[in-house]
DNA sequence: CCATCATCTGAACAGATGTTTAGTCTTCTG
DNA sequence: CAGAAGACTAAACATCTGTTCAGATGATGG
């Protein structure tokens, strides 16, 4: 039965063509140039995806697949997601994956907040597991500070992105996060090790307010 | 002489309406639709503006130049560039400058580098400032520490951005900067004010490795 | 008053895009 | 082997895009 067998072959070679010119060119690239890509005509991704959202939410599905039974192997990745983008970039065969997700991170939508979400949760295990072996100091919002490390290493990589030309140069990918990581690596570790601020006024003063506006909510122009 | 006068004024009605419309719709905004609010014709903006890029220009110059009027102002604010673009967009007349700002953070290009870099220069100030004060720590490279801070801030902010619908409602900007900074106060606070790391013994690795390549570059493989 | 010039417009143009249609070719099935 | 079914395509379609063009309008200056 080649039907099933080809039919399944050209769906995903037309789906990979699609992740990888969606991750050069961006999420507004042609149809046609991935049928082009696919050496198929335009009218058969019509066929066998319904339309250019259904070819999208395949990518999507596709692409959340891999990285969820990708996250199982690497769990132990060394914290930041940025770490696991990078590690993932280095294999020739996931960098379209990496720069799908880049550009849909970029794009923001429903499947930027599961991705990040998936970050975040992440996050507070490697996080949680830091506090118990001594490594990492403990939070009053564990939830909230993973999430807030989370969208600063996301952000500052999308921000540092070379995007501003039309196109991303895959190959030179895993490169520029090498760069990338070399130029954070002193101030981040600076931030992380010694405190910014000298006194702990600001946050003393926060958690006073806050505390107070528990205690006792609205009850200050009524003496 | 009212021809120069409505010149000036019909040219600045089309960029303000690009403006908005650009902030609102995003930069790939159609032209007719500017012409539509501005209440004039497509052929117009070429008169005036020559090419679609020409308007993009002229949007981009008039916004730079709004922004570094405005420095000058409330050069006092309290550090982060976010909470200068919070602060701009609770004026109504400057929200639209304000999401076009995003719009073009998030696309990249020369602009955003122009932009980037400049809040940086800013934020090396406010943290030289802060050092005098003796509010905050000193750092082995206060420029990569501020260009760090600044990305995280804006990376951060970007990434929270509701910017998965394609329409961005400037009416609710304020209220949603609010509801975002409230929302990070605590756990950046703590970042800031706690050490995320419990002992220096990464950053000091780091150290040593770095003076001992500054020292003796690539002479390990030789001895 | 007339010529001129800039402003401004409606319509058309040229290209690209997603999608549809009608039909071909291959392969499997009864 | 006939026919059905699905993979696949070329061409057309409909729409939207930036841009061009010929001309109308109206004020200005001699």
């Amino acid at each position: 039965m080649r039907s099933t067998r080809d039919d399944q072959n050209t769906r995903a070679r037309i789906r990979d063509a699609a992740i990888l010119r969606f991750a050069r060119d961006g999420l507004e690239a042609p149809l046609r140039s991935i049928a082009a890509d696919a050496g198929v005509s335009a009218a058969l991704i019509m066929h066998h995806f319904g339309s250019r959202a259904g070819l999208r939410l395949a990518c999507d599905e596709h692409v959340q697949a891999a990285i969820r039974d990708n996250k199982t192997g690497v769990v132990s990745s060394p914290g930041a997601p940025t770490a696991m983008l990078a590690q993932l970039a280095k294999i020739d065969e996931y960098a379209p994956l990496v720069g799908y997700v880049l550009r849909c991170l970029q794009a923001g939508g429903e499947m930027t907040t599961h991705l990040v979400d998936g970050m975040v949760a992440d996050a507070v295990e490697y996080l949680r597991e830091g506090v118990r072996e001594g490594t990492v100091s403990p939070s009053r919002d564990p939830e909230a500070r993973a999430r807030l490390l989370t969208d600063f290493s996301l952000g500052s990589l999308l921000l540092n992105l070379p995007t501003g030309e039309e196109t991303l140069d895959l190959d030179a990918l895993p490169q520029w996060f090498e760069d990338y990581a070399a130029r954070i690596l002193l101030p981040a570790l600076e931030l992380f090790t010694e405190p910014l601020l000298t006194d702990s006024s600001l946050l003393d003063a926060y958690l006073d307010s806050s505390r107070e506006a528990r205690e006792q909510p609205a009850e200050r122009t009524t003496p």
